[in-house]
DNA sequence: GTAAAAGCTGACTTTGAAGTCAAGAATTGC
DNA sequence: GCAATTCTTGACTTCAAAGTCAGCTTTTAC
């Protein structure tokens, strides 16, 4: 078995994962995460050379899951679909990964210094892309003008607040935790917005 | 003039706002706190105890803004013109406090562990207020039946992204940062998403 | 004009978390 | 089975940033 190393590091950077959502970087407490991983602090050091290391390596594996949402835009020419499973795609993601989403906004929050600029640059080609297939729609009047990228932009921020501000969300609604019907009812309201507020119609 | 104290609180918050955006809570330096608000950072001390001290009196200043955004659902009865002005209200905030914003994100993000218990339950009651107010249009027809809580989420993500996540706005966008048009662009499709979306009509 | 009060700060101490290390424990390869 | 390698960690050092303070400067009140 030599998968002890590879093990470990997945069990670090789950436990990071958590904490420096929690706490956000400066804050979190490498002991805190030692603890949380089942392994002492020096250990940490013996799989990361830096926090900062470690970092990177969290939000390097928190990037994935969020770029890969974007695949119904591509999938499908039907706007109303591709419009659909892209906001599914996201709620589903505040939902199942909240640290993932927690992290990476933090970072953009405070002007994304650690994010490399190669899966900067990837983003940002990804938006252009989805932007375009908006755009496209829009041209085959199968949709009212809008701005793409703001509407791009909103999408993002409506789906990620339920990951983001997930305490403000359980405070008002009363809730311990969300359950699966109030992201299906977050995601519905979404599509509801975006569909009649954009007058998207099927090719 | 006994208004030194006065002035150069005010002088300190106002540097600690920017600094405590940009950084965060624990990256935040008191010297370079010091250093933007031009005075020592002995001075920091002498007007206030302890650095979670400024902190918690930066939270405070910022939070009265956010809070009298709420007024246009207790000024019209009109749900176009009530949801416009509110949605243009908090634009504006992202647009003209976007460290306030950022501050805000941030303390709610890592669970509000400084937001002052009465404060958060002052905004709770505004929140099931507005709730409400926009159930009484839903229920006199005025508007189609959405989960008033859920639709509050999305317009409170969607307007305050414009300050929380400028980075990658001002990177999608190609700007350098973002113009009045900008501001106005974001509010007409915000607007018109929960309009359209929730088939508003006037009395 | 002057003394008391308020404001200011350079130099210092304290603190707590990052990061190191040497030695022991577990695992692997033969 | 045992040597080599990998893994583990308690105890330690380092370092940067919070916080203090004594003494100087400015302002205020009379």
């Amino acid at each position: 078995m030599a998968k002890i190393r590879e093990r470990n590091r997945e069990l670090i950077i789950r436990a990071a994962s958590k904490v420096f959502a929690e706490q956000g970087f400066a804050a979190a407490k490498t002991v805190d995460i030692g603890e949380l991983a089942g392994v002492a602090k020096a250990n940490i050091y013996y799989y990361f050379k830096t926090k900062q290391n470690l970092y990177s390596s969290v939000l390097e594996s928190v990037i994935e899951p969020l770029l890969a949402a974007s695949d119904p835009f591509y999938e499908h020419d039907d706007p109303r679909i591709a419009l659909t499973e892209y906001i599914r795609a996201k709620v589903k993601i505040s939902q199942q990964q909240p640290y993932a989403s927690k992290v990476f906004a933090s970072e953009i929050m405070h002007g994304a210094p650690h994010l490399p600029e190669d899966v900067a640059e990837q983003m940002l080609q990804q938006t252009r892309q989805s932007s375009a297939r908006i755009q496209d729609w829009i041209d085959r009047g199968l949709m009212s003008p809008v701005d793409p990228q703001h509407l791009l932009f909103t999408i993002w921020a409506s789906t990620q607040t339920y990951a983001d501000f997930d305490w403000q969300i359980t405070r008002v609604t009363g809730k311990d935790q969300l359950e699966e019907e109030d992201y299906n009812a977050a995601a519905d309201l979404i599509c509801q917005l975006v569909l009649k507020g954009c007058e998207v119609k099927s090719p």
